[in-house]
DNA sequence: ATGTCGACGAATCGTCGA
């Protein structure tokens, strides 16, 4: 089985890229964000007829997040109960698995845009609250994956830069602390269970040659928690669609395991 | 500050967010 996660950057322009992605990697369940639509604007046709069932959660202009699963998805839950939010980061929904069913977590992580802005604490506060909302969600889901652009390079070597960058948004010894609260739930890593490459990074600026330079994060990630640690088998970052005309910023990450 | 995208409103660009 395979899970994968990718920010889009607008699924308007780039869903002819993502149904394409699909068709060559037919994973089992995708979890996108920064869709940038509204949910009456969702193409649920067109991942329809390649196979997929979709469910959304969207605003205009910003954010947005869904997943799209090879088999339906239920018992949705939108944003992090409890926790009032104007804005649409998370979706969770439960999938059918061979060894039993899934809860799949998908969280667009608010970015801070830099360290003592009103951003940034309501970033803390967004963490505060997905963090207590996970405990419970993994009580009553053992078997739960979360997914998603989490807007945080969890340590120096998934920055280009963790020298110069230390201390600035994405490295904060704040933002490391919420990534590593949330590994204490019993979520682990899954690309970090295996020996991976130097250099990875799932993120790239668009200005300054920034994927030809490779000056890029490590910031979409997928967590498993400790029931399906032992059966996952791979996680890799698929950089071939950030090579794409018009491409995302972001590129995809499959995590394969045995479900 | 800069670079580059994408969305928006009301331009035929300026502004914002990432």
């Amino acid at each position: 089985m395979q899970i994968a996660t990718w920010n889009v950057n607008s699924l308007t322009v780039r869903l002819p890229q993502v149904l394409a992605w699909l068709e060559a990697n037919p994973v089992d369940a995708l979890a996108l964000q920064e869709l940038k639509l509204s949910d009456d604007k969702f193409p649920h046709d067109a991942f329809e007829l390649a196979g997929y069932q979709s469910v959304c959660f969207g605003e205009k202009t910003y954010n947005g997040v869904a997943w799209i699963a090879r088999a339906p998805l239920g018992d949705v839950v939108r944003n992090i109960p409890g926790f009032d939010d104007q804005q649409t980061r998370v979706i969770a929904a439960t999938l059918d698995a061979p060894g039993g069913a899934l809860r799949l977590v998908n969280g667009y992580f608010v970015n801070g845009q830099e360290p003592g802005s009103d951003k940034f604490a309501y970033k803390m506060r967004w963490l505060d609250a997905l963090h207590g909302w996970l405990g419970e969600e993994i009580a009553r889901h053992p078997r739960l994956v979360l997914a998603g652009d989490f807007n945080i390079a969890p340590e120096d070597r998934d920055s280009y830069d963790p020298a110069g960058l230390a201390g600035t948004i994405l490295h904060t010894d704040e933002e490391r602390a919420h990534f590593r609260r949330l590994l204490a739930l019993g979520l682990s890593d899954s690309f970090r269970l295996f020996e991976q490459p130097e250099k990875s990074f799932s993120w790239w600026d668009y200005r300054m040659l920034g994927f030809q330079k490779n000056r890029g994060l490590r910031i979409d990630h997928i967590l498993v928690s400790e029931a399906l640690k032992a059966g996952v088998r791979a996680c890799a970052i698929d950089r071939a669609p950030r090579k794409n005309k018009q491409p995302s910023d972001h590129a995809p990450v499959v995590m394969t395991f045995d479900a």
